[in-house]
DNA sequence: GCAAAAATATGATATAAATCATATTTTATC
DNA sequence: GATAAAATATGATTTATATCATATTTTTGC
């Protein structure tokens, strides 16, 4: 926090607008003060697959970290977003001058991959149902949900399918078919997960 | 590598011996000094999938660095195998001692989340033939060809498969067309890329 | 506030791939 | 070296999910 507090450039990024794209140079990375940003990997020329969904507080860019210096991924913000930028000299100097934060970090990483690879084995062994569970069931655990149950972030049901890995007709037709079992509530784009358990067994 | 030999520690594992298992506690991590070792996860009691080959001088164990000290997957010795244990607190110290091995290590990490997180999208958005053709080409990159074009590991179907994202029986169909088309050679369980350019264009 | 674009909704159809079934061959074990 | 177990091989059947088609509603930009 205090090298943030120290290099602070603060950016500016409307609904809609690109962070930083897929292909590009890596310069940095950037921490969110304000706002959801989308993290997503194009395939071909119309399709997609959301990775990630970031909050507030939450780092994005992290991915390009490799010994490539090319953003494996793009951002997107999802609303009204103000993040930090932080550039790679200036985050190497503090990660060397820092053994501890490096291996706090290694950690976070550990557990990225932790999770892709988790997510890997739900596409391989999972229905699309039980995914769209998994999706919900990460959405509520990562964002919360305001007083009346619903979850804090707001989706279009095609992002949704790009995370769950699935189509949006598809997609569409599991979530209907959850909302009839009384599992989960929709309203408009709004969700709310009433029976987090049986969500949970279907995920397994 | 001072690292490690000062740590020598070497352990011996026969053919389909298991070096850790999934859901242990993790105390370190692994050099291989020797054989090739396969990473897998568990699903449900009959189902896996393959998340990684490692072979000689690679280092197996890392994905439990997380916060969590449990080990996400198990590896599993595919010969006689000779790896060295270096527990956590030798690694840790080490890397605080060593700050660009610290940043060296997160850009292995970041490389490792990329990989998976491109094989999220194969699954997503490749059919079976494909994710075999890309499999193939993953082995024949890390494992290298004998004198007779063969790539350097000996694998059961059922072990390509669960790396593939499919079943067995599935494969096997894929890469008997993959034969039938000239692109590939079988020879037991030898495998021989014929036309790397055909497989690289089903994988895009 | 209106036109255009994007998102939602849902039925019909096609198809890729899993599952099931079973025979044969190879490999491992006592 | 015999016997059990694992791996290979392949056909038939089922099923989940993508694709296509189209109408309606909501959101966005000027």
């Amino acid at each position: 926090m205090p090298a943030v507090e120290a290099n602070k450039q603060n950016l500016d990024f409307k609904k809609g607008q690109n962070i930083f794209e897929e292909g590009s140079t890596v310069k940095g990375i950037y921490f969110l003060f304000k706002g959801k940003v989308k993290v997503h990997k194009r395939w071909g020329q119309e399709k997609q697959v959301i990775l990630h969904f970031a909050k507030e507080e939450d780092i994005v860019g992290y991915r390009g970290l490799g010994s490539q210096k090319v953003y494996p991924v793009s951002a997107t913000a999802l609303g009204d977003v103000i993040l930090c930028f932080i550039d790679i000299p200036f985050f190497e100097t503090t990660l060397k001058a820092n053994p501890q934060l490096a291996y706090t970090l290694m950690q976070f990483y550990a557990n990225e991959l932790q999770n892709a690879e988790r997510r890997i084995g739900n596409l391989v062994h999972l229905d699309v149902k039980s995914r769209v569970a998994e999706t919900l069931l990460m959405l509520k655990r990562d964002f919360g949900e305001n007083g009346e149950g619903y979850i804090n972030i707001t989706l279009t049901k095609q992002d949704l399918a790009s995370y769950a890995g699935t189509t949006y007709e598809t997609f569409f037709r599991m979530i209907t078919e959850l909302e009839k079992e009384k599992i989960v509530r929709l309203t408009g784009k709004d969700i709310a997960v009433l029976k987090e358990k049986k969500l949970e067994k279907l995920v397994e």
